[in-house]
DNA sequence: GTATCATTTTAGGCATTGCTAATTTTTTTA
DNA sequence: TAAAAAAATTAGCAATGCCTAAAATGATAC
C-alpha cells in the first residue's frame, strides 16, 4: 500500500486552504438565518440557536469579527458585513440543497438536520453541484423517483 | 427562531454516543486495510499510510488497545483483535458505499477520495443505506443513469 | 439616581489530535 | 557480538473549541 494520498479526517479538514473552519462556518451560516429579517443579532441569541455557552460565541464572534466579516462591539450587536453576509448565504444555500438531496433519497426526517449540519462541511463544490443538478433532474423526471421508491420497498 | 436543534460540528460530533472519534475511525479503517492480506501492520506503516507521524500513530494505537479493539505491544505488531475487526471491516464497507454513490452522482475523480473520507464519518447508517439501496437501483436500472448523465449535459 | 437583574466578557481549564526533539528499543550489519 | 541504523516511544507544546466561574457592563425598575 504505496498510496500516498490518505488522511486523517483532522488531516483533510487541515489540508485546504480553508477560509472557515467547520465551527465557523456554523456560526456563520446561524448568524446569517438569525439577522436575515432583523439586520442584527446578538451573542444571547447565537448562543441559544447553536446550543453553546455564551462565552463560546464571544469568542467565535470576536473572531469572525477580526476576520472581517462582521462588525461587532463588546456587548453589541452583530451585523454581517458585506462579504460575511456573501458567504452565510452561499452557506445557507449549501445546506438547503444537501437537505433537500437527502430527503430525496429518502434520509430519515429525524436524522436530516443533524447529517445535514454535518456533511455541508464536508463537501466540495463540485459534488453540492452534482447533488443540486440531481435535484433538478428528478424534478423534471419524477417517475425516477416513483421508480426508486418502488424498488426500495422490494 | 426558537428551533432548539442546530448544534455546532463540534456539537453534532460529540452529542451521539460515538464509540469511535472521527480519528479513531480513520486509524481503525486503515488498520483494517493494511492487515488484511498479512493479518498485521506497525506503527511505521500506518503512519505512512494516513499521513501522520508516528508519535500520532502510537498514541492512537495505545488507546484503541485501551478499548480492547486491538492487540499491541511497545515495538510489536498491532493486530486486530475480533471486535476491532468487526468494525474495520464495517468501516471499510461503508467508504466503499460513499464512494461508489459519489462516482455515480458524478463527483470528480481528483476529490473522490478526499471527500469519501471526510463524509464518512458524519453520515447516519440510515443514510448510507439510502446510498446503497441507490447504488442497488440504477444497477438494475442503468437507464436513468443515461438520462440522468444526459440531463447535465444541457 | 441607584439597586437589581440580565447579558456579555474575561480568565482559566479540559479534551482531542496533530507536531518536534530526545530517548529507548529493536534490527541490521560488519 | 558490538556498532550503526531504523523504528518506536516518551515528553512536552500548539491549535481548536468547548466548558465553568467570576467579573464587568448594560438595561430596567423603583
Amino acid at each position: 500500500m504505496k498510496n500516498n494520498n490518505f488522511r486523517t479526517f483532522q488531516g483533510y479538514m487541515k489540508q485546504e486552504e480553508h477560509l472557515l473552519s467547520a465551527s465557523m462556518e456554523d456560526y456563520l451560516e446561524m448568524i446569517y438565518r438569525l439577522s436575515k429579517d432583523t439586520g442584527f443579532t446578538r451573542i444571547n441569541e447565537l448562543s441559544e440557536a447553536l446550543n453553546v455557552h455564551p462565552p463560546s460565541a464571544t469568542r467565535m464572534v470576536q473572531k469572525l469579527g477580526l476576520m472581517n466579516l462582521l462588525q461587532y462591539e463588546r456587548y453589541g450587536v452583530i451585523i454581517l458585513r458585506a462579504e460575511g453576509k456573501k458567504l452565510g448565504e452561499l452557506l445557507l444555500l449549501r445546506h438547503n440543497i444537501i437537505e433537500a438531496f437527502f430527503r430525496l433519497i429518502g434520509a430519515k426526517a429525524e436524522t436530516l438536520l443533524a447529517e445535514t449540519e454535518k456533511v455541508e462541511h464536508t463537501l466540495s463544490d463540485e459534488t453540492v453541484k452534482c447533488f443540486e443538478q440531481f435535484i433538478a433532474f428528478i424534478e423534471e423526471n419524477p417517475d425516477v423517483l416513483i421508480r426508486f421508491k418502488n424498488f426500495k420497498v422490494e
